[in-house]
DNA sequence: TTTGTTAGATACTGTTTGGTATTTTAAACC
DNA sequence: GGTTTAAAATACCAAACAGTATCTAACAAA
């Protein structure tokens, strides 16, 4: 009958849905003890605050979003199948969401200002993950010569999150996937210009 | 002494600011009459509620958006240089701000849900203003013969428009220009590519 | 100078907010 | 089966919220 484990996950999970969807500050408590069921009492007890419960949601959507992510990766073998992998994931934001509320680094980067320290550091700690995640299968490109090497890496780094992200906001304000289908197509074009 | 207009553009500026930066939930009315130093007395004089308010505030950094872009753009005569003055607007959203809190196509199209309806079509038209903008310097650039006839025009748009806005995002969260200017860089290069 | 009008200040309201103290109740253990 | 422990519900709090009603004072017109 009761499970506090699976109690507190089921809180993390509604919560950093909320929190994707309508934003940090606009999530209040009873947002969430409708949409769980349980009641403040069982939030307090496995949070410290709703900025605890805030961090460790981002945290959770961190991980689920980069899990998928670098599975994926992993099971694709040349650059073009790996960014094909990463161009995948940003078109299902839309497609078919992992998560509701778009892309979690592109919506708490935006949110967190300087009120909002800790929330600024993770969206931070998330774009040097997906950047890192990119830097590899660029590197990995160049090494086995399926890409030119005089590519600047950091700039494409920047490009593609720069314009998948881009996409992702304009995609889902438009309520279609006309700019993001664009924007890969227009990445994967480059890519084949890239590649040897 | 009194002066009712200057009063209400005060409010209305002051107020756009907090909204651009912090985010319209986010922004309190306390917030505001701190920032102005005026009570909610003169508030609620010249604005029906908050929501009302948060309207007219983006209405306002849509105008000073693209009065700006585009008295910049009529100036420039051929598709290189229109595309630049393009890149330098975006550029200055952090280098040399006409607002703080960087694009509010941007924050408002993140912060806007199904819950704030009237935000979201507010954001959506200046997506949509922004489109029609950069869609008559391409048509301008393929007529003079200045670009190749034979490029996706649509396609085009949604990439400069998705790359420049998640580079500010990028950048603004890394408190760095990198982000921009490589991608600017990247996008200039591409402009030189179907150049004639 | 008096009067009418309105911009803006002040004081107040009901509701919602995040948070806490206390109580109930379900499971674990002896 | 009775006792302990902890999970979750309930009841409460002060502060902040958007919004309103009332009041004051500045200006305009007479």
């Amino acid at each position: 009958m009761r499970n506090p484990e699976k109690t507190k996950s089921h809180i993390l999970n509604t919560s950093a849905n909320l929190f994707n969807k309508h934003g940090y500050k606009a999530t209040s408590l009873s947002d969430i003890t409708n949409a769980t069921g349980f009641t403040k009492g069982a939030i307090y007890k496995h949070f410290k605050n709703k900025e605890d419960l805030e961090q460790q949601a981002l945290r959770s959507l961190n991980k689920r979003m980069f899990s998928t992510l670098t599975t994926n990766i992993k099971q694709a073998t040349d650059f073009m199948s790996r960014m094909n992998v990463v161009f995948d994931f940003f078109e299902n934001y839309l497609v078919d969401p992992p998560f509701e509320g778009g892309c979690p680094l592109l919506n708490s980067a935006i949110e967190s200002d300087d009120a909002n320290l800790v929330l600024r550091q993770q969206s931070f700690g998330m774009l040097v993950n997906l950047k890192s995640s990119i830097k590899r299968i660029i590197e990995q490109g160049i090494k086995h010569k399926q890409i030119k090497a005089d590519i600047n890496t950091e700039q494409l780094i920047n490009v593609y999150i720069a314009t998948l992200e881009g996409a992702v906001m304009m995609s889902k304000l438009e309520r279609d996937t006309v700019a993001i289908t664009n924007c890969i197509d227009f990445l994967k074009k480059y890519n084949l210009s890239i590649s040897i």
